[in-house]
DNA sequence: TCAGTGAGTAAGTAATTACTCACTTTGTAG
DNA sequence: CTACAAAGTGAGTAATTACTTACTCACTGA
């Protein structure tokens, strides 16, 4: 079975609607899959936390990797392709400064990450581990995120707000940047929410780093 | 038991020389758990790549745990408080701005990382599951490396290289970033050396940010 | 009313798991 | 050479693992 086929038989689970148990058993493995990781959760824990069988699980998803992955990919969809179109062009063009457009998008996807906060401590601490998945699916974030990231630096570039340095130069210190604030406040520190001057602070730093203003001009 | 008697247990493992066997199985360990988690590897699989029984292993070891805190105790040794006392003083003495001592450290604690990246994997790697582990080493590390880190703030900060924001805040900003470089270098990306150009970069980045400098006055 | 269907499960199974025990081999001090 | 301790191991073990099988039940359309 290709990768195509797979990612296909995985999304064809959310498209018919889940029965309660199912339901059940979807949130009980996020949450153990979640706080223990995948490998340290046996079926058996799922299957009792979600007073259902065991079989259960196999009837419907047919392999304990099938499951995770369900619970991975669909979301991977909302926390970035949404990301990109839904929110990146929005957030841009409501936004005239970079600055503006950065505060709003950290925000914005913060609270998208708290909501699924669960789901977000799986797929992190899974692409961690797991080769292929992250193979196959970096592309996908890659082409999702990233490049539409890289237009709107390219856009506030011509604007003369951000330095004139190769755009994958920025977006890789940018990414850098915001890949460690998302995975040390919402897998490392668990935090439930983040200040809105925690925001400011990181705006400021990705903006103007830590050394003092040289007075240069442009 | 109580922690500090198995930090103990765990630091008297490498106190006395190992066997070639014993030698052969940490490596084999070090390169399995790094390949695929601690939880992915069996004792069985140990044995057999470091051309072992499984029994050899639990003679010296005891339990599969104190054989990973074997690995990852004392290597914390290495990346953090030598860091603090044998570089961190000494870089920050020869490099009179805290640009240079960035770049310095920066290199310095990549090289470090990469001459011993399966054990950084494997730390990284565990310590995001595993809660305890967690727990019980991050006190230790933030006062290795943290609260060194900001002495070295401090001074530059009268010297004016520095804004003039609260120590924490540009702490946490720095070991974001830092944190984020690291891990997507050497685990996500596991790359084998870094170019001085890539340091050259994220130095640049950390202290002055991808804005535009502004003409401000201090 | 009842055949057909999908949801759900109790009770397995073979394989693998971390770990143990009784034993042999090896290195070394006297 | 020998005695003794440490190093090393083959052959287990009970528990757990992901997964299967053969079944019941609840519902639905005709």
């Amino acid at each position: 079975m290709t990768p195509n086929n797979i990612f296909n038989e995985i999304l064809s689970f959310q498209s018919v609607k889940l029965t309660m148990k199912q339901e059940r058993i979807v949130q009980a493995a996020i949450q153990l899959f979640a706080e223990k990781g995948y490998s340290n959760t046996s079926t058996a824990e799922i299957a009792k936390v979600a007073e259902a069988s065991e079989a259960s699980i196999f009837k419907k998803y047919g392999s304990k990797e099938k499951l995770l992955l369900s619970i991975i990919v669909p979301s991977l969809k909302e926390f970035f392709p949404t990301m990109a179109d839904e929110v990146i062009g929005p957030i841009s063009e409501a936004n005239s400064t970079f600055e503006g457009f950065l505060a709003a998008f950290l925000k914005n996807r913060s609270e998208m990450v708290i909501a699924n906060k669960e789901i977000f401590q799986v797929i992190v601490k899974e692409l961690i581990y797991k080769e292929d998945l992250k193979n196959e699916l970096t592309p996908y974030i890659f082409e999702a995120a990233a490049s539409r990231l890289a237009r709107v630096i390219d856009l506030y570039k011509e604007r003369g707000e951000l330095i004139d340095i190769p755009t994958h130069k920025i977006l890789k210190s940018l990414l850098t940047f915001i890949g460690g604030f998302f995975t040390s406040h919402f897998v490392l520190l668990n935090n439930e929410s983040v200040a809105e001057e925690v925001i400011e602070d990181a705006v400021r730093f990705i903006m103007h780093g830590i050394g003092i203003k040289t007075t240069s001009m442009n």
